[in-house]
DNA sequence: ACCCAGGGGCAAG
DNA sequence: CTTGCCCATGGG
């Protein structure tokens, strides 16, 4: 077991963020989950992280950026009053760095899926490639080549619904082309984004949650309904017509900057946390879809 | 019987 | 370059 000192870190919201998916809080007050493909079984108790499992401590550290201080996490972010405000009230919330392919596969399941059922989806894929063992520990999330192998409908019996063909298609992609991940360290982010929506199943949004959330790029700047509605109502002027995603990514890059990515995290978390249930576009009065007989 | 969910793809306008 | 509809499934 390690133990390793962790202050200004908190586990449970960095781990219940909506950015990795392959973890489950236990009635012990312990997290349950993978670091790359090691189990690992982590209790924070206050500024102390003891962490069960073979992983080593510079990769713990890696993982859940604790490589750097909480201060060296406030000095990237933008000087944005509404981003400094965020991050304060979710202090000890760090940037995870999950795997690629299991980021990949992460988001392409995420669509019109909320948080706990994506994690579900993580735990049914798990299970449904590594039948008769226990989900934890043991069940690595499966290879592009493994989930290539397999129909389709396996992952539909595993309730990924309309997801499973993206998925699947994605997988054997993968497994039969190859991708270069690590290339798209090194290529400016609208060009890493639109090599990424090669890929099906991924389009603007999921494309930057993989490079925020497996290569790090603090450049990404994910826009789902949640950053959408907040930009709109922090930074754009009643009144004024909704942007294009395009122009929200301009507006990103030039009002927060090269780590807008990183604003973005403390943002969509104290965003959710202060509005449980917010209505968008008030979908009241919208004609309707489909008569029915 | 509705509405909504950290979207993406595709065909039309 | 925008809009509209579909894609399955679980939860409120």
């Amino acid at each position: 077991m390690i133990r390793l000192e962790a202050p200004d870190f908190d586990l449970t919201a960095t781990l219940d963020s909506g950015q990795t998916f392959c973890w489950e809080f236990q009635p012990d007050g312990s997290w349950q989950g993978w670091i790359h493909d090691i189990p690992c079984r982590i209790v924070q108790k206050g500024p102390v992280l003891d962490i069960e499992g073979d992983a080593t401590e510079p990769m713990i550290r890696r993982y859940f950026q604790l490589d750097e201080t909480w201060g060296a996490v406030m000095a990237r972010l933008p000087d944005d009053p509404v981003v400094r405000a965020a991050a304060e009230s979710c202090r000890g919330l760090r940037c995870i760095q999950d795997g690629w392919w299991e980021c990949t596969a992460n988001f392409i399941c995420s669509s019109l899926k909320q948080i706990p059922q994506i994690r579900r989806i993580n735990r049914a894929l798990r299970a449904s490639f590594q039948p008769g063992t226990r989900i934890w520990p043991g069940a690595a999330f499966p290879s592009p080549a493994q989930i290539a192998a397999e129909p389709e409908s396996l992952l539909r019996a595993a309730g990924l619904g309309f997801r499973a063909r993206h998925l699947h298609r994605a997988a054997t992609h993968m497994a039969t082309l190859g991708f270069d991940y690590p290339g798209l360290l090194s290529l400016p982010i609208r060009e890493a984004a639109a090599r990424l929506c090669i890929l099906p199943g991924v389009g603007d949004k999921v494309a930057h949650c993989i490079l925020l959330y497996a290569g790090r790029r603090y450049d990404a700047f994910p826009l789902d309904v949640w950053m959408i509605r907040l930009l709109r109502q922090h930074y754009l002027k009643p009144g004024r017509r909704l942007a294009n995603i395009p122009q929200m990514h301009r507006f990103a890059e030039k009002h927060l900057g090269e780590h807008r990515g990183l604003a973005q995290i403390y943002l969509f978390h104290d965003g959710r946390k202060q509005i449980p249930k917010p209505p968008l576009p008030s979908a009241k009065h919208r004609s309707r879809k489909r008569m029915r007989s």
